[in-house]
DNA sequence: GGTCTCCATGTGATTGTATAACATTACAGA
DNA sequence: TCTGTAATGTTATACAATCACATGGAGACC
């Protein structure tokens, strides 16, 4: 379903809609995954490692259940607080984002510095790129001032048709 | 749990944060509500009706069987599809909104009009507050037309802490 | 009025998502 | 080595969402 689905874009478009060395992208993200983990005391568990190399394959997101249909493939515990512990690990160090739209996970693609994420998910293909955002800025900054509501966290998605499907979506 | 509990904000603090005649509030949106279905050749029918009666008792989130429970109260069907056919409804016709990082739903407090919600969750007591957001503004508008990436819908929803918690936040 | 059709509702069963609770194991530091 | 803590494994269960099918009522049409 990865390399041969119809819906995957093909060599020459975009996965997280851009062109990219999407081998230097996954070397990358783990190098800074063990990077932040060793500097900041914390434990890159082999568990750990293998949902954040899941996630990594594809620029799309993937349900916990699919994550621990491939833990189990390669032998690791395959109940669901395996996968759900790990990707709490993940999430809660800026490794990985969870797209609340889709239930669903998703690689962080530059875990180095902190950000507040934006998303843009492609409901043709699901292929999810990632932006950010300005909580502070806009609408929703100017609300909250008016209001008095302190902004601890923001989830940003959008949701429509990335620029490789937007053929399909006007035939 | 909804009366006596201690998080309860108590009669003179906010319920979508603001103090409003909630009363008006309610009989407001129902009004909005049969007037759009009138003009619409839709059907406001009853389980429909009480479901948005149940979300408008509160400025928070329930939960589709916490909105179950309620039906069964009053005699309607039990089962699950009763509750997510009549949100789906709601939804559909901008009566009511999900609250994706919740998984939980809401009255629109201000269904007359089309618009683009954003809310605020105050973690601490569960209200939630709706405003607006501009998705072409912002961050997000400008990633998407620089990917070229087509907006249909989006997703805006910060947590944190509303006016009459900052308090105990602080505490 | 009769009947047909569509839409909404009711119900049972099932799938997917997420967490609670508890036992066990691995690891780092005293 | 001992010990406290973090991570893992496992069972069970709560919560979210959908499928499939039967029933019933409101309106369209003759």
């Amino acid at each position: 379903m990865t390399s041969d689905g119809s819906n995957k874009p093909t060599s020459d478009s975009p996965l997280g809609f851009a062109q990219h060395d999407h081998g230097a992208c996954v070397s990358d993200t783990i190098a800074a995954a063990e990077a932040r983990c060793s500097t900041g005391g914390l434990r890159f568990t082999p568990v750990r490692r293998k949902v954040l190399e899941i996630l990594l394959q594809e620029h799309r997101a993937l349900g916990a259940y699919a994550i621990l249909d491939k833990l189990r493939e390669d032998g690791f515990g395959s109940q669901p607080p395996v996968a759900y512990r790990a990707l709490d690990f993940l999430v809660a160090n800026g490794l990985a984002h969870k797209i609340e739209r889709l239930n669903a996970f998703i690689a962080c693609v530059h875990p180095s510095h902190a950000h507040t994420p934006a998303f843009m998910i492609c409901r043709l293909c699901d292929a999810v790129a990632e932006t950010h955002s300005s909580p502070a800025r806009g609408a929703l900054g100017d609300a909250a001032r008016a209001t008095g509501f302190r902004i601890e966290r923001t989830v940003v998605e959008a949701e429509g048709v990335c620029p490789a499907c937007v053929d399909k979506a006007d035939a």
